[in-house]
DNA sequence: TTCGTTAGAACTATACTGGTTACAACCGGT
DNA sequence: ACCGGTTGTAACCAGTATAGTTCTAACGAA
């Protein structure tokens, strides 16, 4: 299967850069501690600006957080860049028969305990900021 | 992002129907049900087969659970079916900076969160068994 | 104005998904 | 022993997401 995309721990990477080193915060420095393409970063920081949580001075360079790092949560930076279809992490087959009873049962019942897995993972995202993961660092 | 297979809702599909139809369950009924092609049910079948879920009879045909229908849960389908590499739902960028902290520090503290986050969806999908939800059928 | 930077379009290679066709192997019933 | 329905796979396809690259335009401070 696949794996939630990368872009979600480069983007943790870039915000905790953000963070603890606000000056010469440029794309390529970041992209030099994550190790890629500056692009890749740009591309990751757009989203994370289209979400409020950073802005960036064009042209001079360099990334602010708009919050406090205690304000910024896993789950905010999840949100910002892992855009999914309505938000939904499980995928369901389309148009099981109606016909039958399992068929014209099985997504309703089954979203439903899906749904309630998914918001428990969500919350223990949410229970984890930004300034919480900073303080670990060794 | 990717949403996580289809591959698990069908499977899931699957096997409520061979609890409550145990007979004339073959492949191409099955299909009919889930509303896909009968290879399509063949692969998950054989998947589930392969983590001991179900019994097949080649040849003549059908399906049958080598367990009872509480002692399944939506957990052994998911680690069934959604084959992962080392069972991990976040992946990572490879190779960050070591000579920066954010980059030396960053995987080793965000992978021990996500891994609680990953716990907690598994932990709810332990919690449902195939009985819990065919009861809820209607 | 110039230079470093951000912004983003366009393109690539790779891989997963869901689906299809095709074919071999299986096995009970006649 | 054959037949027919079934399972088990291989091979292939179109569509799409990922991660990355190159290139160009626009920005803005010195």
């Amino acid at each position: 299967m696949k794996q939630i995309s990368s872009r979600f721990s480069i983007a943790v990477h870039i915000l905790s850069l953000v963070a603890t080193v606000p000056s010469e915060c440029t794309g390529d420095f970041i992209a030099g501690s994550v190790n890629t393409n500056p692009v890749i970063i740009r591309k990751i920081i757009g989203l994370l600006k289209k979400a409020g949580l950073v802005e960036v001075r064009a042209g001079v360079g360099g990334t602010r957080l708009t919050k406090d790092i205690d304000q910024i949560t896993l789950l905010d930076v999840y949100r910002a860049v892992e855009v999914i279809e309505n938000g939904e992490l499980f995928n369901f087959h389309n148009h099981p028969n109606p016909l039958c009873t399992v068929g014209r049962n099985i997504e309703s019942v089954l979203r439903a305990e899906l749904r309630e897995a998914q918001t428990a993972m969500e919350q223990k995202l949410s229970q984890v900021s930004l300034q919480h993961l900073i303080t670990k660092f060794e």
